[in-house]
RNA sequence: GGCGCCAUAGUUCAGUCUGGCUAGAAUGCCGCUCUCAUGCGGCGGAGAUCCCCGGUUCAAAUCCGGGUGGCGCCA
């Protein structure tokens, strides 16, 4: 059986998720699902960056132990996937022994290879990027993202060899298929065409929070092989029967912002170490929220919880998905969300079902048994969905999907099953294949709302080999509740 | 500053790689209509300087050059 290992970025345990950090996550477990469904064993990994120098720092501005901090915010990290109904097979926390060990043995594995080696180092230090700035970063001599000063610091730290990777990475990151898509892979090949890799610290000093270097106690292991190596521990790396079925990874799923640590630093780590390379670096976009970036100075960072309370979770998942091409910026609204909800949820779909279903039970008391195919069912353009699919384009593929809802719903306009008695069971059977199939192409997406689908129209889910017409041989429908409500 | 991305109905997007029907959809607005259904469904209409200028071509939203505007990345 073909695997697929998917993961999401970790995030920092230093505040509560918002919207950015669910968006990433539904669009990585509707890869997951839709690998699932294409029978592939799968393994989604998500988790929570803890030894992140500034959890430490907000820990202490808010004099809370770092570590009770760290566990309270990585708690709602682990609620919200929950909340978002997302079926990662597992979730990862960087202070776990499991991850220390790992991350610790990168470390030594890259500092026994020559990899690694100890510099002194003086620099701008900017504590808002946890990163030195080069003098050209400086605007007004001012950390340009902070609006801060940086500090003048000397230290000796232990630098890893980037350099030494350079033709490698350049060739790795020019190939196809590992940075998708080619905006974000022009950007970094010329960076690295243009500037060329620089050896980079992998250790900080003085510090009290963080997993300690292998070869000197003074020194913590710095975010680079801290955080990445995540990927594998989460698998046990290197004799875990996980790290054997599962790695190298398929896709990593990265915001923007961190295309560049997952595309050049990790691969050369990875190379250091000589383990196999993961096969992509899938970029995504930021989310807006009503047309604003979300900050925490704006105090737009809403809790996504509170929206899918309100709202419902597939409500909010598939206007997400919807309003987001992957590849861009989107911005995602409350009033888009009431739109979608209404218009496309409730009224195309739900309303589809909820029509279907009580003309079955009017006319047949919800038994209908296999009838001839008349047709409608070659409206679904499978290829198409499968298509945008592969390429990340979600949004299209839904839209793909609902032409198909679209279609049915004016076949059941044209046909009049409510009049024509004698085609009336050939239209109905139709009809409630025509929805099973659309479930099953959505259950990806709004896995949720696919289920109560299923459970009335009394069947099981299923598999992309569900995908034909005349599976169904005897219908058993029971009409429930309402599958959307309307906003407002 | 260097590099990259984006610009198409009021709005959100397809189409651009690989040039070729009248530039498509959805939503919103207007009109007609069905009655199985969640005030839902279907049909029709209005609505676009395809950011601007120039070039290549029989033919440009699409390719090339130059602008303008918005956004991003810079370890």
């Amino acid at each position: 059986m073909e695997k697929f290992y998917i993961t999401t970025a970790i995030d920092y345990a230093n505040a509560k998720p918002h919207i950015g950090h669910a968006y990433e996550k539904i669009l990585s477990d509707v890869l997951a699902r839709w690998s699932r469904f294409y029978e592939k064993d799968t393994f989604f990994l998500t988790g929570t960056d803890e030894n992140a120098q500034k959890n430490d720092q907000v820990a202490k501005e808010k004099n809370i132990p770092t570590k009770d901090f760290v566990d309270k915010n990585t708690e709602s990290f682990e609620e919200l996937c929950k909340t978002l109904n997302l079926t990662n097979d597992d979730f990862i926390k960087t202070t776990q022994d499991r991850h220390i060990k790992v991350a610790q043995a990168i470390f030594k594995k890259v500092y026994d290879k020559g990899d690694i080696y100890k510099k002194t180092y003086s620099g701008k230090y900017c504590e808002g990027c946890e990163a030195f700035l080069g003098e050209r970063d400086l605007v007004d001599g001012k950390c340009p993202e902070h609006k801060k000063k940086p500090k003048i610091i000397e230290e000796e730290n232990y630098f890893f060899k980037l350099s030494k990777y350079e033709k490698e990475i350049l060739k790795l990151c020019s190939s196809k298929n590992f940075i998708v898509p080619s905006g974000w892979r022009k950007e970094i090949v010329n960076r690295i065409k243009l500037d060329g890799l620089k050896d980079i610290s992998v250790s900080r000093q003085g510090l009290d929070w963080g997993i300690d270097t292998p070869i000197d106690s003074e020194h913590k292991i710095y975010v680079w092989i801290d955080a990445l190596t995540n990927y594998i521990s989460a698998l046990s790396y290197p004799a875990g029967a996980k790290y054997k079925k599962y790695w190298p990874a398929d896709v990593h799923v990265v915001g923007k912002g961190i295309n560049w640590f997952h595309s050049v630093i990790w691969p050369a780590i990875l190379m250091s170490a000589e383990i196999p390379l993961p096969k992509q670096i899938l970029v995504h976009g930021y989310v807006t929220f009503n047309g604003e970036k979300i900050s925490k100075s704006l105090g737009n960072a809403i809790d996504p919880s509170e929206l899918i309370d309100k709202y419902g979770v597939d409500q909010f998942r598939y206007t997400m998905l919807k309003d987001i091409p992957f590849d861009q910026d989107g911005d995602f609204s409350e009033n888009s969300l009431k739109d979608r909800t209404n218009n496309e949820l409730a009224n195309d779909l739900g309303n589809l079902l909820s029509r279907t279903l009580s003309l079955c039970e009017k006319y047949y008391s919800g038994k209908l048994t296999k009838q001839k195919n008349d047709g409608l069912f070659e409206k679904l353009n499978l290829k198409k969905i499968e298509k945008h699919i592969e390429n990340y384009n979600l949004h299209l593929a839904l839209e793909e999907i609902w032409s198909f809802v679209r279609a049915s719903n004016k076949y059941v306009n044209d046909k009049e099953p409510w009049k024509n008695e004698e085609t009336r069971e050939v239209v109905l059977y139709n009809l409630l294949e025509a929805i099973r199939i659309s479930s099953l192409l959505l259950s990806s997406f709004i896995p949720g709302s696919c289920d109560k689908i299923n459970s009335q129209l009394g069947i099981k889910s299923g598999t992309i080999k569900n995908i034909k017409f005349g599976v169904i041989k005897k219908y058993s429908i029971k009409k429930g509740d309402i599958l959307f409500k309307k906003i407002e």
